[in-house]
DNA sequence: TCAAGCGATAACTCATCGTTATAAACTCGT
DNA sequence: ACGAGTTTATAACGATGAGTTATCGCTTGA
């Protein structure tokens, strides 16, 4: 019935004193205030605006109006400045879900190129395995996801279903094996997975016991898994001291590496591929297309290590 | 660039969760709501609403708008209840000017009609002369002006502008002669003026005293006015105890007597006009309306009494 | 008394905002 | 796996709102 537009006009007049001022101050002509004085008197059922000689005056209600508007149109400013610096990205928050070896390296890139350039812009980070951030992402409680898959597998558990989000590669991760320097194999250049059944085998987080089954399988033998442990620091550490062996993502040597533990190439190599993962709408949200553009900067630029030891 | 509409839309879905319930609840289509939710998305630059499958969503901006939605709706309603008020007879105000001869009976009643039939409407009441309370209504300082006029007379000054003003006639007022008891002419039916010529005469207010003058300039004689007040009371004192003669109106006598004061219609007769002033645009304000009408009934319901002693 | 200023009005244009009808996409139950 | 039932998106269209320019009438002040 009343809205912003006509309070907004009640107030210029109130603040102006007549329709042709109101008009100048509001960028519009004079016969628009005067038609929408009109308008707004038949809408109300009351006289507004007392026409005295050539001059105007606020009747009592035209008075409630004017008073009114002051608080309502502060209130609309402040929301649409709030929605403008969310658009322009002086503000805004992104909740960005990861899987743990990514969060050593790459995301704190991501994080600090968002820093930089975006100071305004919070971005809440929480460490959760692909397919629980998948299902974040799916509920609403997360904006971007990264997440990995091993080649020839699926992001999340494979049931998922993916139509529904925008997935962006961000690198390929080497899967490589880690054994101990005083081990045999230490010194080749690549490591033959087939040569490696009678091992005891130190497994990661499940998807990655998942992967490490499929090789084996594929290598000819079932692994002999000894420990499993979803931290790697701890699978470094047991295959420095000679327990096992293990397959490890690049992408964690990088962050992670155990002066006794030398990782090589495998054969038939296999890698993962680690993505970043939004919907169609989130993505063209500036805050989450920033700290996107992030994550995707943070992965090409970031040099491969292989520490060998 | 966003508007109450809008704030209203994106708290309806906020609330209701999907499109269809929030056009429900609004009283509209789904498509209009699909419409409006792109409009303001392309006004704010932004993506306000995640769709995700069927369902939808909101983003940090669309929770922010509606956030602000509920306070600008709500003073937006406040406004609008207010004016409604207004409108409807359950609020307002109107300032009321009366010469003071007419606040002893006429004004009173027709305070009492409104106090009665709209008790929520507030009626400030202030005594000032014809011409003061023209002035006023000119000035934007009163609704309703109740002035007198005598016969062949203006309202106010004369030279006043009386083309914005609207006027009701309330009723005739009578001019009388008041004299005292004992004096020759208190048997006679009726006073013929032009036997006063060797009287004192009491003076009323400056407007009265004008009209006194040109009477009994008519009649054929200047009167000696041996005193002047307006104070009415006083006058019937003073010719209670036969220290003159006066024109007095009829109204005055409806509140105010003496027992020792006779009053007698005069020859040539002769009148004062009551009217109720006030402006084209406020008489369409309700409450003015009201107090207008209430006055017009306490004028004709008044019945007139003539005490004659 | 005349020129200047102000509000009202008329006539017209255009964008907005609503509608209905229909398509496309998703969920869920069988 | 597939169809019924929702849910959103789109198209086409109409009514109304809201702006413009041009012009009139009135008030006012020199």
């Amino acid at each position: 019935m009343i809205d912003a537009a006509g309070l907004r006009v009640m107030r210029a007049i109130a603040d102006q004193g007549s329709f042709t001022l109101a008009a100048l101050s509001l960028g519009y002509s004079q016969p628009a205030i005067s038609q929408m004085v009109r308008r707004l008197e038949q809408r109300t059922g009351t006289v507004l605006v007392e026409r005295v000689g050539r001059n105007v005056r606020l009747t009592e209600a035209g008075q409630v109006l004017a008073r009114h508007a002051v608080g309502v149109l502060a209130a609309l400013d402040a929301a649409e400045e709030e929605v403008a610096a969310i658009a322009g990205l002086r503000a805004g928050r992104v909740r960005l879900m990861a899987f743990p070896s990514s969060s050593a390296t790459l995301v704190p890139r991501a994080l600090a190129l968002v820093k930089q350039r975006f100071p305004e812009i919070k971005v809440t980070f929480t460490e959760a395995e692909p397919p629980e951030s998948l299902a974040a992402l799916r509920a609403g409680e997360c904006d971007l996801a990264v997440a990995f898959a091993y080649e020839g597998t699926d992001l999340g558990r494979g049931e998922e279903d993916l139509d529904m989000f925008v997935i962006h590669k961000l690198l390929d991760d080497e899967v490589r094996l880690a054994l101990p320097r005083n081990h045999p194999m230490a010194t080749t250049k690549v490591a033959d997975l087939s040569l490696l059944g009678d091992e005891s085998w130190i497994a990661g987080c499940p998807r990655c016991r998942g992967h490490l089954l499929q090789l084996c399988h594929k290598a000819g033998f079932t692994p002999n898994v000894a420990f499993e442990t979803e931290d790697y620091v701890a699978v470094l550490g047991l295959v420095a001291e000679g327990l096992g062996v293990a397959l490890i993502p690049d992408l964690i040597l990088r962050s992670a590496n155990h002066p006794d533990v030398v990782t090589l190439p495998i054969s038939p190599a296999s890698r993962r591929e680690v993505h970043v993962v939004t919907t169609s709408d989130l993505q063209r949200v500036p805050a989450v297309k920033a700290t996107l553009d992030a994550l995707c900067e943070a992965a090409t630029a970031t040099p491969r290590v292989f520490p060998r030891g």
